[in-house]
DNA sequence: AATTTCAACGGACCTCGGTCCGCTTAGCTT
DNA sequence: AAGCTAAGCGGACCGAGGTCCGTTGAAATT
């Protein structure tokens, strides 16, 4: 066991990588804060996420995070917008390990391997990532109606069709990737694992033969 | 434009089929309410109807329900256990119509078709049928951890298993049902039309599509 | 250093979903 | 008809998300 690892390393000097991230996610303009407001989001991200490893990400209660770090109620909402743009930030620095997986990491998944290896791993990946922070994912999906429209969201289904694309697949390109994310919906694989009893092997298997069946034609 | 077509024909004596349907869904055994007790129960049904025809469904509020039936909040919280089994209820008669469609009614839908031209027959039918009456989908399936545990979902989900099957599919059909299905999410749906711009035609033939090229292998 | 300005702050306040518990009454039993 | 009992009822109450607005102070300008 690590000790101590730092809970949340604040973002300055973003590197190379975390820069394109901010770029292609945010579109790249967030205003820049002052700096007593810099200092309490990262107190409050520190906050939360200890208060979430302790009770759970889903009874975190915007208020105890407030007075936990010493703040008023606005100024965490302030921030973070609502109680899904906080549960998103914490899910930040998570997301964008798997981005850079797949985005610049070794191959199968990073650019080094052919499209179809990298579409079969990327499925296992993600699969695998977001139930083993499946907490904090579900507590973060719990919105419905930014799903689809989340920046994360968006640059899966962007590298799916991207890979679909270069495997020479045919047919509807963005239906397609949509099908294949559905398929890693964090609650379908919760509600299958964990109430199906099904193994993440079994997932990850479901996953290839999927992505045989969908590519090329 | 029909005149006051009846907004809750109360369910008595109900017909074989629904009957069925009962028993396939809940499991067969609610305990039958007293009589009052169901009267308030359909006076609910009737005004949190029109109060969403009203305001969308996803401006109901449970307490201007129960003031509108002159009942108290209570009351309705008893009889429906929360905001999305009222919804829940809501959905039920256009669910059930839906479903005697697949499940009884005419080619290609029906039981009188080929399995595969049933299936393709299905997509098509859902995303319609959802989309017709998405705002009241749309609030219902905000709820995100029931979704793959409601009855009208299994439902679905056992008769693709069941009509892949039959069109002799090999894999994992469970899988392979459950893909099928996410693409008929309502969310899904909604994004893609209303924020993609995608017509319904386009929807329905990626369905085609997608049934094509999991179905047999 | 003084002035200005506007982002940031805090916490009172509002709304709404959901619970609780003491009272009422439908409908069965005798 | 009378009595019994559990289902039903209602509305006060609670907790949590989200808003509002008067105040504070960081930092840019002079």
């Amino acid at each position: 066991m690590k000790e101590s690892p730092p809970p949340f390393p604040a973002p300055q000097e973003p590197d190379p990588l975390n820069k394109l991230l901010d770029l292609a996610l945010t579109g790249g303009e967030q205003p820049r804060l002052r700096a007593d407001a810099a200092r309490n989001r990262t107190r409050l991200l520190e906050v939360a996420a200890r208060l979430a490893a302790e009770c759970g990400p889903g009874n975190l209660t915007m208020e105890a995070v407030a007075s936990a770090a010493e703040v008023g109620k606005g100024t965490v909402f302030r921030r973070f917008g609502d109680r899904f743009g906080l549960m998103a930030a914490l899910l930040d620095h998570h997301e964008r390990e798997l981005q850079a997986a797949f985005l610049t990491g070794p191959p199968p998944l990073g650019p080094d391997a052919p499209p179809v290896e990298r579409l079969r791993a990327f499925g296992a990946a993600v699969i695998r990532h977001e139930y083993a922070h499946r907490d904090l994912y579900l507590a973060a999906r719990a919105d419905v109606s930014r799903r689809h429209t989340s920046p994360a969201h968006q640059l899966r289904l962007g590298h799916l069709c991207m890979l679909l694309r270069r495997a020479g697949t045919k047919g509807d390109i963005e239906l397609l990737a949509q099908t294949l994310l559905g398929y890693l919906d964090i609650n379908l694989v919760d509600h299958l694992v964990d109430r199906r009893g099904m193994s993440l092997d079994r997932l990850a298997s479901g996953w290839g033969d999927l992505v045989e069946r969908l590519v090329v034609s």
